[in-house]
DNA sequence: CCCAAGCTGACAGCCGGCTGAACGCGAGGC
DNA sequence: GCCTCGCGTTCAGCCGGCTGTCAGCTTGGG
C-alpha cells in the first residue's frame, strides 16, 4: 500500500535546470521520483548527495538561504526537505516551525552538526521526520531518505488526477482529457496550491500566500482574478467556489 | 491540521491489562492516544520508557521474543513498535520483513547495539521509519517516537461518520448515503457544532455561541431555522429534537 | 384542550464572488 | 528606438446565493 506511493528511486536535479520548466517537465515525467530540495549553506554536500545516486547527472534543488528556501517552498513543490539548521540569515528551526504552522506536511529531514541530544528533541518536536548529525554516511542519508518519503503519504510525489484533469505537479504541466494546457506562472502558482491536498478546501490567503511568497500583502481581488482565468482555461467546473471560506479543486457535486 | 490528528501524548499499557480486551477499548477511545508494543529481550528498557512518560500509571506493551510478537501483531493493533534487532529467536529484521511484506504499515523504529553503518542502512531498507543506537536517549526516544507516529498519521482523519452521514471536515463537505451535499457556511457551522461530539446533545445557545463567535447576541430563532435548512438538505431524520434541552445528531433512538 | 416550543416558507437586503476592460511594464523582434 | 505581445494588477458593475427576520403553522407536554 504505502510501497505504491514511494518513490523507489531517488533522483535529483540540477539547480540550472530549475530555470527552465520544460527541461525539467521532460525529466520529471516518472512518477516514481522524488524531488529534494536541499537547504543548506554548502554547495558540495548537495553535489556529494548527487554524485552518491549513482544514476547519472542528477541533482539536488539547493537553496542557500533562509528567504530563498521560504519562497522556492511556497511556490513549488517538493517530496522531501534537507534541512541545515545554522544558516546565515538565522535558524532552521524557525522555518521548520512556521512551514508546520502552515500545514505543510513535506517531510523534512534535518542536517546539522549539532549533536546535543536537547537540539535533536527540539528538532524532532518542532516538525522534522529525522535528525541526522554531520558527518554522517551517505548511504545512510539515503536510506533515512528513503524512509522518511516512504512513510510520506500525504501527496502523491507528482500526479494528481481529478475528474479529466490530470496535473503534474513536478513536471508543471496541466492536462485536460490528455490536451495539455499552457498556464502562466500565476496560474500555475493558483492551481499548484490548489493541488496540494486534492479535494480539501483551500482559502483564499493560503492561495494569496502561494502566489506572493509570504509577506508582500496585496490587497485586491487576485486570487479572484486569476481563479477566472484558470476556469476559463480548464473548464468551469473544475474549481468549486465555497463562499466566504475557500476553493477546492474537483467538479460541484 | 497534522498535529490535531497526531497525538499529543504519547501513552503505554500495562502487559497486564492486555488480556482483558474491554479495558483496553475502554481506554484507547482517546484518538490522542498510542499505544506501542516492545519487542525487546530485556524489560527493563519498557519500565524506563513508561516511566520516562510523566502520565501516571501506563505501560508499554511489552514482548520478549519474536514469536510472542507475531502473535501481538496479528491479533491488537497498534500504533507504533520498538524493535530490538537481537532476540533469542532470530533476527528483528527477518520480523521486520515479513510484517511488511503481509502489507502491515504501522511504524518500526528498530533499537539496537548495532552500530554498523551497514546495518543501519538495512534496517530502513528492510522498511524501519527510523533506527535508533543503544544506548540513546529517552528523550531523543520519545521525540523520534513522536515524529515518526506524526508522520505515519500524516493523512489527516477528516470523515467522520454518523449513520449514513459522512461528514468530510477537510474538504467540508457532507454525504448522505454517499451523495455529497454542499453547505453553506453557517450550515456548516451548525452541522460542525452537532458533530463535535457525536450522540451528544448540543444545547441551542451551544450552537448559537459556534454561530456567533462571542459577543453580538441575536435575538431570533435562527438555530431553528438552521436546522430546519440542515434537515431539508441532509434528510428528516438526521437530527432529532429535544424540546427544551437542544438537538442531537443521529437518527431518534 | 391549551400553551409553549419548535418548524418552515417567504422575502428583502446585502455581501462575496465573477469577469470584462483598461493600464503599466518588461521582454523580444525588427 | 519603436512596436507588439503577454502577463500581472486594479477596478467597477453585475449577479446570485446567503442570511436574518417574521408570521403563521405544527407538535408535544401537562
Amino acid at each position: 500500500m504505502i510501497s505504491e506511493t514511494a518513490p523507489s528511486v531517488l533522483e535529483f536535479y540540477h539547480p540550472t535546470l530549475l530555470n527552465d520548466g520544460y527541461k525539467i517537465a521532460s525529466r520529471w515525467d516518472g512518477a516514481d521520483s522524488l524531488r529534494v530540495l536541499l537547504v543548506e549553506d554548502d554547495v558540495t554536500l548537495g553535489e556529494a548527495v548527487r554524485d552518491h545516486v549513482a544514476s547519472g547527472d542528477h541533482a539536488v534543488d539547493w537553496m542557500k538561504t533562509i528567504d530563498t528556501a521560504k519562497s522556492a517552498l511556497a511556490t513549488t513543490s517538493y517530496g522531501l526537505v534537507l534541512l541545515d539548521l545554522r544558516l546565515p540569515d538565522g535558524s532552521g528551526i524557525t522555518l521548520l516551525k512556521e512551514f508546520r504552522a502552515r500545514g505543510i506536511t513535506t517531510p523534512v529531514i534535518i542536517l546539522t552538526a549539532h549533536d546535543q541530544i536537547s537540539d535533536r528533541i527540539e528538532g524532532l518536536n518542532s516538525g522534522a521526520d529525522d535528525y541526522l548529525v554531520k558527518p554522517f554516511n551517505l548511504g545512510e542519508l539515503t536510506a533515512r531518505m528513503l524512509a522518511v518519503s516512504r512513510r510520506y503519504s500525504g501527496r502523491p510525489v507528482s500526479l494528481v488526477r481529478i475528474g479529466n484533469i490530470e496535473i503534474d505537479t513536478v513536471a508543471r504541466r496541466v492536462a485536460v482529457e490528455n490536451e495539455t494546457i499552457d498556464l502562466s506562472s500565476r496560474e500555475w502558482a493558483v492551481l499548484d496550491a490548489l493541488s496540494a491536498r486534492p479535494g480539501a478546501v483551500v482559502s483564499k490567503s493560503q492561495i494569496e500566500e502561494a502566489l506572493y511568497a509570504f509577506g508582500s500583502e496585496i490587497e485586491s481581488n487576485t486570487v479572484e482574478v486569476y481563479v477566472s482565468r484558470l476556469r476559463k482555461k480548464l473548464g468551469r467546473d473544475h474549481i468549486t467556489t465555497l463562499r466566504g471560506i475557500g476553493y477546492r479543486l474537483g467538479r460541484e457535486q
